[in-house]
DNA sequence: GAGTTTGAAACT
DNA sequence: CAGTTTCAAACTC
């Protein structure tokens, strides 16, 4: 029985606080007080948000108490896309808007400022907005992935960026002897078995070579994590304690830190 | 566009 | 695991 049906049937005149509060006269009381409490809980949370009338009570009983938090609605998102993307190497998914707008892409303030600081050249801003570093916090449609210009892997190695992001090369790719061209099936199949296997040797983790919004931590030497070298940078995020970089000028401000502890 | 630099990936 | 080499992308000129 939905809200409407329950409304009408059991015979209470509706207040615009509490439809059901006021019984018509000649009607029973059909409903235990641990319904009605269910409804006035039901109604108070979901006015607001969305219309109910339509909505079995258990039913709307269970999306209160499975109500999920926005860290829940945002995992379940990124489980989609992710198997979205097992599903289609091609990464078709990347075409499509609505998926795309579903996961917010979380970019701190400070990694802001930091880009900022680091493109005061005019050169490497013109640059910078050119860069496409094929990963999945880049621009993300198809015809924004950069080409690859392997010359000596067969684009079959996690150098390629098209084999490491799992999508064929195109014919605006420049590669050389390319077997990733959707006709050497098997030898792609090999070569991501064989990447597999290392990974399995390696095992120190569950790593996924193939995912790359996966970041292990840069080694950037020179370019203070500042540069499209630094696997952090790239993909709009703060260097972590699994980096092992040098001179990083690419980690979370103290100064903001500070703040928010002497809040606390 | 050619050459250099860089750091990830691959290898030993 | 550490050091070295190879590689392709980022960057500079």
């Amino acid at each position: 029985m939905n809200y409407q049906s329950y409304n009408n049937s059991a015979g209470y005149i509706s207040s615009p606080e509490f439809p059901w509060s006021q019984k018509k006269e000649g009607f029973e009381d059909e409903f235990e007080p641990q319904d009605k409490q269910i409804l006035r809980d039901t109604y108070s949370k979901f006015q607001s948000k969305f219309s109910i009338e339509d909505q079995p009570i258990i039913q709307i009983q269970e999306q209160l108490n499975s109500s999920p938090s926005l860290n829940q609605i945002q995992d379940e998102k990124q489980q989609q896309m992710m198997q979205i993307e097992i599903l289609s190497p091609s990464k078709l998914l990347r075409t499509d808007n609505q998926l795309k707008s579903a996961l917010s892409i979380d970019i701190q303030p400070e990694q802001i400022s930091i880009q900022e600081e680091s493109i005061v050249n005019s050169r490497t801003r013109r640059k910078a907005s050119k860069a496409n570093y094929n990963v999945d916090d880049s621009p993300t449609l198809d015809s924004d992935i950069k080409p690859c210009h392997c010359a000596k892997t067969n684009c079959l190695q996690l150098y390629c960026s098209c084999f490491h992001n799992r999508r064929q090369c195109t014919q605006e790719c420049k590669c050389s002897d390319c077997y990733n061209d959707g006709q050497h099936t098997d030898e792609v199949l090999k070569a991501v078995e064989q990447i597999k296997i290392k990974e399995q040797r390696a095992s120190h983790h569950d790593l996924d070579s193939f995912d790359t919004r996966q970041v292990w931590g840069c080694k950037c030497k020179k370019t203070k994590c500042i540069k499209g070298y630094c696997e952090c940078f790239i993909r709009n995020k703060k260097c972590s304690s699994h980096c092992q970089c040098s001179d990083c000028q690419n980690k979370k401000q103290k100064t903001q830190l500070n703040k928010k502890i002497k809040k606390i």
